[in-house]
DNA sequence: ACAAAAAATGAACGGTGTTCAATTTTTTTC
DNA sequence: GAAAAAAATTGAACACCGTTCATTTTTTGT
């Protein structure tokens, strides 16, 4: 009866013990102790720790996602930068979220998102190929798409490294700037490649 | 006496666990019995079960350095593109080495790569910060150092996504076409960059 | 050959995710 | 409203993990 709350209560104590301290605090005797509820009502809830782990994720990408939509301007070449800004503050800001997305792997399952992360990861990638194809009009949809996919797959890979803290130690150089001279750098190589082809 | 031989024994069935099941199936236990030496042992001689995969690491990451070394042409642009060729197809058939130098985080320090990291890593820097002097003689020392920088963060990048499946299921890129894409249209960007300042 | 030093051992500790028989609570039935 | 049936909650117990350290075994020095 109460399960829908039960289920809000635990995903927003577990919420706040990753905020605060990290998953690796996020254990399934830890989040009963600080939720009140027992070990097993966990798992009747949300049948293994992958699981609850992988709703936390969702939520996270659902948080980026919806700052995404916030962005509006006309011009294709400042919507972009602002995504990037965007993307780069949200990770910075969630570190402890973000760093669970990349670097938390289930132990019974695969190395693999699920469905559910799929599909909202492509949508934020359609916001972004939107903006391509306003900023590219002469590049060809498949030379876009492969351009589109790539430049992402290069921000999520800086980013996973941004929750780490294996850039700071490794490289000095700022990390929102890193974001920005990426896309710059990568938009401008773009912009020759439509001229070319 | 036979301390040398007995970390090598055990480095050796290490490597061999990790190649053929991955570095979930590396625990204390379980190199104690494929190697024959007892859990204590494998304390002596390592400390802890983190130190261990430091040195996994550490060797992973020397294996693609001397790779990068057998690189000789004379054109840098070429030698950039056979890094990423090199780096690409390393990261593939080493899958599990390298996705544990990313994906796996020390328990009991911090997320930070090691120092020992860092200077291997550097010196792999090192190569394409001089194919970048060669390639760009018109860029300043500072701007090239940051250019490099983020073009190594994103193969950084893209390579730890490479190594989780999560690029599969998500993207119909292939792999080794993600690298040379980033690096052309990367390239490409520095080259107008260039001729700006 | 024996004593002393060094090395190797594995049971034991506190932690993890997970299960499931036993208990408690809620709902249904009369 | 009380008894019976159904559903939900519980937490001890299991098999694993990294790690420690008193005990045993091996090596060394004399």
């Amino acid at each position: 009866m109460a399960r829908d709350y039960i289920q809000e209560n635990l995903i927003n104590t577990g919420r706040t013990i990753i905020k605060e301290k990290g998953v690796e605090f996020l254990t399934a005797r830890k989040l009963s102790e600080a939720s009140g509820y027992s070990v097993g009502t966990i798992y009747n809830q949300f049948g293994n720790m992958d699981n609850f782990i992988l709703i936390q994720n969702y939520l996270t990408l659902d948080s980026l996602y919806h700052r995404f939509l916030k962005v509006k301007t006309d011009s294709a070449y400042e919507r972009l930068n602002m995504y990037a800004s965007v993307f780069a503050e949200f990770v910075m800001e969630n570190r402890n979220f973000w760093f669970m997305v990349f670097n938390f792997h289930l132990k019974q399952s695969e190395r693999t998102f699920s469905i559910t992360y799929l599909r909202r990861i492509s949508t934020m990638v359609m916001l972004i190929e939107k903006s391509f194809k306003e900023l590219y009009p002469l590049l060809k949809s498949d030379k876009r798409h492969v351009s589109v996919q790539v430049l992402w797959i290069c921000l999520f890979g800086v980013s996973s490294l941004l929750t780490t803290s294996s850039l700071e130690s490794y490289s000095k150089v700022e990390q929102t700037k890193i974001c920005k001279f990426l896309l710059n750098t990568y938009l401008t190589g773009i912009k020759v490649l439509e001229k070319l082809v």
